[in-house]
DNA sequence: GTTGAGCGTT
């Protein structure tokens, strides 16, 4: 959304985008509005935002009229200390539709025979990530904070195992046979996958333990072929069951009722 | 709850 509350966003072929880079996350387009509209005549301001949280993703696009007072804003507030933190300003090198832009200004529409000049980053556009299948991974996009380990790595721990069991799945040698089934991971029971992992370790010979297993007694560790329902210690402690029981009616444990 | 290289529409 722009922050003139637009029905959408005004045509770009007239105005220069810059990219303001290292602004704090609480940082919205108002604040960065009086600071670029003093530099000149801003048409637009744009904040991309997380879709979970709607968080500020730490950047943002300023658009403005003239390519001139794009080019003073670029000198004026790079490097300004913004929010206590100090910002990058910078011509964009992409539009909202992946044109090329140069100067802030489109030159040529969305380059699709040759992607080598976008190669400069590996990363993939989330917006054409998280319409595939966003939900079923975890976001990527602020994965990267590795900083984040540092106040709490067990909450975190799950999604670690996921991307574990993910791997596992997409294994060449891991499913012979249809992937079809790795579409759904959910039904071997996560958790009790996790139980496992828990009880071992991460120790990538999981693959290699799982194969030489399935050479020795692959009847008593196939997942999928024979699951041990029967051998199951304790089939009472389905989690799913349990946790849809407790969810659905968390009060009627109580026995006076 | 947090975080910090990069590129965009709720």
């Amino acid at each position: 959304m722009s922050r003139f509350g637009r029905s959408g966003p005004p045509p770009i072929r007239d105005t220069y985008s810059l990219l303001v880079l290292n602004i704090t996350f609480r940082t919205t387009a108002d604040d960065l509005f009086p600071l670029f509209d003093k530099y000149g005549e801003v048409v637009d301001i744009y904040i991309p935002r997380d879709r979970r949280t709607g968080d500020s993703r730490g950047f943002a696009f300023v658009r403005y009229k003239y390519e001139d007072e794009a080019q003073k804003a670029v000198d004026r507030l790079d490097g300004r200390v913004v929010d206590g933190r100090e910002i990058m300003v910078q011509f964009a090198k992409y539009g909202p539709n992946a044109e090329r832009i140069n100067k802030g200004r489109i030159v040529e529409p969305v380059p699709r025979s040759r992607g080598r000049s976008r190669s400069r980053s590996p990363r993939r556009r989330y917006r054409d990530d998280y319409r595939d299948d966003y939900r079923d991974r975890d976001y990527r996009r602020r994965s990267r904070s590795r900083s984040r380990d540092r106040y709490s790595r067990d909450s975190y721990r799950e999604r670690d195992y996921r991307r574990h069991s993910r791997s596992r799945s997409y294994s060449p040698d891991g499913y012979k046979k249809h992937g079809r089934d790795s579409l759904s991971p959910a039904r071997r029971s996560p958790s009790r996958s996790r139980s496992q992992s828990r009880s071992r370790s991460y120790s990538p010979d999981d693959n290699k333990r799982r194969g030489r297993d399935s050479s020795a007694s692959p009847a008593s560790r196939s997942p999928s072929r024979s699951p041990p329902r029967k051998t199951s210690p304790s089939p009472e402690r389905s989690p799913v069951r349990r946790k849809r029981n407790d969810d659905r009616s968390p009060r009627s444990r109580s026995p006076s009722t």
